[in-house]
DNA sequence: GATCCTTGCTGCGAAATCCGCAAGTTCCTG
DNA sequence: CAGGAACTTGCGGATTTCGCAGCAAGGATC
């Protein structure tokens, strides 16, 4: 009850609770807004207000405040291999004792572009892109493998990207 | 001899050759302009050039031409977390045959980010996003392990996302 | 080597957008 | 009821975007 309707003027950006994680929730209208920016990131203001049913300032001040608490960022994305990086690989680690400082170490590495804790036969997956052979297997072996923690590790070297979307919500 | 530096001006975007699969290669230029937008894919045309030493209206065809090669995309990208998707996996598929057929399905599904081939244990890799376990468990079992072709599957839930970037090229 | 053609860059107005701000309204909460 | 939050409308001014004409460099052809 409390949004009839994607334009609803009491809509409540936070939606009042918050989630385990203090993230906050969000209503319908800034559902549509990022909806509109997954589209297009230069999509302009006044464009996403007619589409929301929200005016143009407004449109503003919730992308702002979307950014600004780290819910939503515009970025350029591209297809790594366009970009010069020809080797990437999954890693999934197996740890013992904390996952924590492990996970903490892959994501300080910067050819880990994902880290995730996982429930299932690995503790944690990474995400490793590198420039060539020669350099994926140095990040694996000696590095990922050399972290105090790691029991063993067991890696899936890309051969091809079938597909990587960023449309959450638009479907 | 083709580039001499980021503001040469016979640098060709294009530099001559073509990789593999047909993609084009950058030159030192565009990969400065795509690192502008990775940081921050709304930065202006002007303040872009002036960083990288072009035009305003060379980045700006550059950045067009960019986005029509398919090269780069400039979007919103979220924390599914936030956005009410609250159960991901990654799924790990043997297959049996060949792989294609699998993978075109695999990402033909909505639920489905991401599908890559790989070389190891699993043949192709492919994370779900869904909404809540039913849903999750409903992709995996009824519609993933259906397909004609797949062996067998493991499923890899997440339990924390401790690092998502899409800074290719900005280290 | 002269010519043609393509590509990329620059420069420049015109149009559109962004941005900050102020005043007024509605709704919810303490 | 007072206070807060969010939205709307309206407004200029600064900034950005956009389309176009002109020009220089490189390659291809004859």
């Amino acid at each position: 009850m409390h949004s009839e309707g994607v334009a609803s003027r009491s809509a409540d950006p936070r939606d009042s609770r918050e989630s385990r994680n203090g993230t906050p929730h969000l209503d319908a209208v800034s559902l549509a807004i990022i909806e509109q920016l997954q589209e297009d990131g230069r999509r302009p203001y006044a464009a996403i207000g007619k589409a929301v049913g929200l005016s143009e300032a407004a449109v503003r001040q919730r992308v702002q405040k979307l950014l600004d608490q780290g819910v939503m960022q515009i970025v350029a994305v591209t297809d790594p291999l366009t970009v010069g990086f020809r080797r990437q690989a999954m890693v999934g680690v197996n740890v013992e004792g904390s996952l924590d400082p492990v996970a903490e170490a892959l994501t300080a590495m910067s050819e880990v572009e994902y880290v995730v804790m996982t429930a299932g036969s690995f503790d944690i997956l990474a995400e490793v892109v590198c420039e060539d052979d020669d350099h994926l297997l140095d990040v694996i072996n000696k590095r990922i493998r050399a972290l105090p923690g790691v029991r063993s590790t067991e890696s899936f070297v890309y051969l091809k990207l079938k597909k990587q979307t960023y449309m959450w919500g638009t479907r």
